[in-house]
DNA sequence: ATCATACTTGACTAATCGGATCAACTTTCT
DNA sequence: AGAAAGTTGATCCGATTAGTCAAGTATGAT
């Protein structure tokens, strides 16, 4: 499980979006990385992939944007991370197979499947309520 | 914690190494390399850093080679981790400071802190011995 | 209608990194 | 002396990731 930069931005992208559902028009992709900071286009090839995972609507021509399409309860990081990030790597040695290895393998398998069990309970309604929090928190300092 | 190659080959050498404890004349790279399917140098370069933590002894000249030179039950894998592989990254993004930015950072430092407690709770005694009794099914087989 | 806005697509570049190799040198045993 | 091993430092390659560009298409506003 390597946090890459993809799956960064996708998750911020998504928080914003899931903050941003009750409006009418959809969400500019400008409005979001000038907000998050996030590398102009991009972002436009993340929201693609998100797209085509069904999570997201476009919205084209003036006025459009991007819009969720999904319940932000039901989307949790695990699944974006594995959505957007590379599909599972899990280490290719060209180790011989022996008890050593096997063993050794178990333990990394492990750990991998320990961090994301931890993204896996995560969900994206959390996220971005505890950032509204945040949000409300800094407005009045 | 990604897992590379490096650290690795680097777990299955000490495995090696913690196994022929006893015997009196040091393990030579070549033995390791083919026992494991390491390529050769690479191990080496391995070996090195192994050495510069203090973990193994070295011996030069013929009849030389490498020895442990701790305690195995002293030694986790989140040690060997982190001093042969890559140390931390932690998501390198110059993504804008929000909260959004901190909340999501906080849970992939929950995930990795989660895989890393995997780690530096599995000692090299442990996985050695597990190693030893398999191979000593695979003799009967 | 037409213009500006905004998403779509696909190819493309640039930098970084992990994996792996080489060559020249030193030490030590026999 | 000579063979066997480890030492060092430089270097290379290929894959992956991050990030960019340009040409095209859809749509609301005037």
């Amino acid at each position: 499980m390597t946090i890459s930069a993809r799956v960064h931005y996708a998750t911020l992208a998504l928080i914003e979006l899931a903050l941003r559902q009750s409006e009418k028009t959809p969400v500019a992709v400008r409005e979001i990385t000038r907000r998050h900071g996030i590398p102009g286009p991009f972002l436009v090839q993340i929201l693609r992939t998100l797209r085509s995972a069904g999570w997201v609507q476009s919205v084209r021509g003036s006025q459009g944007g991007y819009r969720l399409a999904v319940e932000p309860a039901d989307l949790t990081l695990l699944e974006i991370a594995e959505a957007v990030g590379c599909p599972e790597s899990s280490c290719q040695t060209d180790a011989t197979d022996t008890p050593a290895n096997r063993m050794v393998h178990e333990v990394w398998d492990a750990a991998g499947e320990a961090s994301r069990a931890v993204l896996a309970r995560t969900t994206l309604a959390e996220i971005a309520a505890r950032t509204a929090q945040d949000d409300a928190v800094m407005f009045y300092i």
